[in-house]
DNA sequence: GATACATGCAACGACGAGTTGCATTAGCGA
DNA sequence: TCGCTAATGCAACTCGTCGTTGCATGTATC
C-alpha cells in the first residue's frame, strides 16, 4: 500500500524490468550467502529471503541451487573488470606485484570468495563452478605468461622460467592464508607474496630440470 | 553363525574389546568419508554403514557428526608420528625440504585431508577441528623457528627472518595446489616449494621492515 | 486501461536426520 | 561352561526441510 517500496537502484538495471531486478537481487543474495556460509550451508529459501523474493520464484527460474550458483558466478565473471594491462613498467617485480594485488582483490571480493568457497564446500560436483575457477586461472596465466617472457628477454628472469609454476607459487600463499588460516590480508601481504615469487624466480627455482638454458 | 567374522586386527587394539573395535572402525570410516566428500556431504548413516555398524550405535556414542569428527581427528592427532628432528643437516635448504615433505605427507594423509576438508566445508563451527588445525600449525612452527634461527646464525639466512611468514609462504602453494587446484602432488613439488621459500628467504623477503639488521 | 506473464502464497508430498523401545548378541567373571 | 551386564542391531516413529503444485495477486507492456 505504500507508494513504491521497490525503489529501482539508480542506473543499476533498466527500470521497468522486474525480471532483471529480481535476477540481480537473487544473484546478489546467492553470492553473499555462499561467501559467508559455504555452498552446503545455504538453502534456496535463505537466498530468496535475503533477496526479498519468494522461494517459489527462485525454484521456477533456476530449478536448483547448483544452477543458481553457476549462473550467479558466470554473471559475476562477465561483469568482472578487465585485467589491468599495465605491463609497461619494465620491472618484473612491479608487474608481479600488480598481479598479486589483483588476485588478492579477487579473493577478497564477494564473487571470488563465493567461487572458492563453493568449490571447497561441496560445489565440486557443479561443472559450472569448476569452469568459473578454471576460467579465472586461465585468464591470469594469460596475463602472467607474456609478462614472464618479457622479463626473460630483459634478463630479469632466467630462461626457461615456467609461468604456470610461478603463478601457483605466487598465489598459493594468498589462498592458503585467506581461506585456511583466515588471516586478514592486506596489500602488503600481496606485495610480500609477489616479492617472494620474484626472488625465487630470479634464483631459477621455476626453471624445469629438462629445460636447459 | 560363522566362526568368528570379527577378526581383531593384530596388535591394533586390545582383543576382546568390542567397544574399542567399533570405535576404531567408526573413526576410520569417518575420516575416510570426510576426506572424500567433505563435512557437509556425509551423514552419520553413511559413516556407520562404512564402518559396518548401525547408525544408532554412532548416535548413542557420539551424539552428533560434529563430536564424532572432533574425536576422530583428535584420535588421529594423538597417534600421529612425531616430527623428524633431523636438524643436523647444516643446510637450511635441506631442512626446509624435509619440512615441506612432512607437510605434503600430512596433507595427503587421510587425517590431514579430513581435517582441512572439514574446516573448509562447514566444520568451522566445530571448535575441535579448529583446535586440530591450530595444533598442527603450532607444531610445525615450533619445528621451523629454531631451524630458521640456526640458519641465521650460520649466515645462510638474513637476520630478522620471520619463521612464521616463511612457513606460510612455504606451505601455501602446497595447500593451494592440493585442495583448490586439485593438482596431484609429488615429493618434487614439495621440494620446489621448499626451494622457492629458501630462495625468497635468502633474498631477505621475509625480514620485516621494522626489524633492522 | 486490458492482457499476458511473473511473482506471492499456502498447502502438500517426499525425503533424510535423529530418537526410542525392545530383541539380540558379545564380553566378562564365577 | 554358564549367567549377568552392557553394548549393539533393528524397526518404527517424529520432526524439520526441501522442492512442487494450484491458484490468487501484482506488474509491465501495448
Amino acid at each position: 500500500m505504500t507508494a513504491h517500496e521497490t525503489t529501482p537502484a539508480p542506473g543499476t538495471t533498466r527500470p521497468g524490468g522486474r525480471t532483471a531486478r529480481v535476477r540481480e537481487a537473487v544473484f546478489d543474495a546467492a553470492l553473499e550467502e555462499v561467501a559467508l556460509l559455504g555452498f552446503d550451508d545455504i538453502s534456496v529459501e535463505s537466498i530468496a529471503a535475503r533477496a526479498g523474493v519468494h522461494k517459489t520464484t527462485v525454484y521456477r527460474r533456476w530449478g536448483s541451487k547448483d544452477q543458481l550458483l553457476g549462473e550467479a558466478l558466470k554473471d559475476a565473471a562477465d561483469s568482472r573488470i578487465g585485467l589491468t594491462d599495465s605491463a609497461g613498467s619494465g620491472d618484473v617485480a612491479d608487474e608481479l606485484r600488480l598481479v598479486a594485488r589483483a588476485v588478492l582483490a579477487t579473493v577478497r571480493s564477494r564473487a571470488g570468495a563465493a567461487a572458492v568457497r563453493t568449490l571447497l564446500s561441496g560445489g565440486q560436483s557443479s561443472a559450472e563452478v569448476r569452469t568459473f575457477i578454471d576460467g579465472f586461472f586461465d585468464e591470469r596465466i594469460a596475463q602472467v605468461a607474456p609478462l614472464v617472457r618479457r622479463a626473460v628477454e630483459r634478463g630479469q628472469l632466467p630462461p626457461g622460467t615456467d609461468p604456470v609454476v610461478l603463478f601457483k607459487q605466487l598465489v598459493g600463499p594468498l589462498y592458503y592464508r585467506h581461506f585456511i588460516m583466515a588471516d586478514p590480508l592486506t596489500e602488503a601481504d600481496a606485495d610480500l607474496a609477489a616479492a617472494a615469487a620474484t626472488a625465487a624466480a630470479a634464483a631459477g627455482t621455476f626453471v624445469p630440470r629438462s629445460a636447459g638454458g
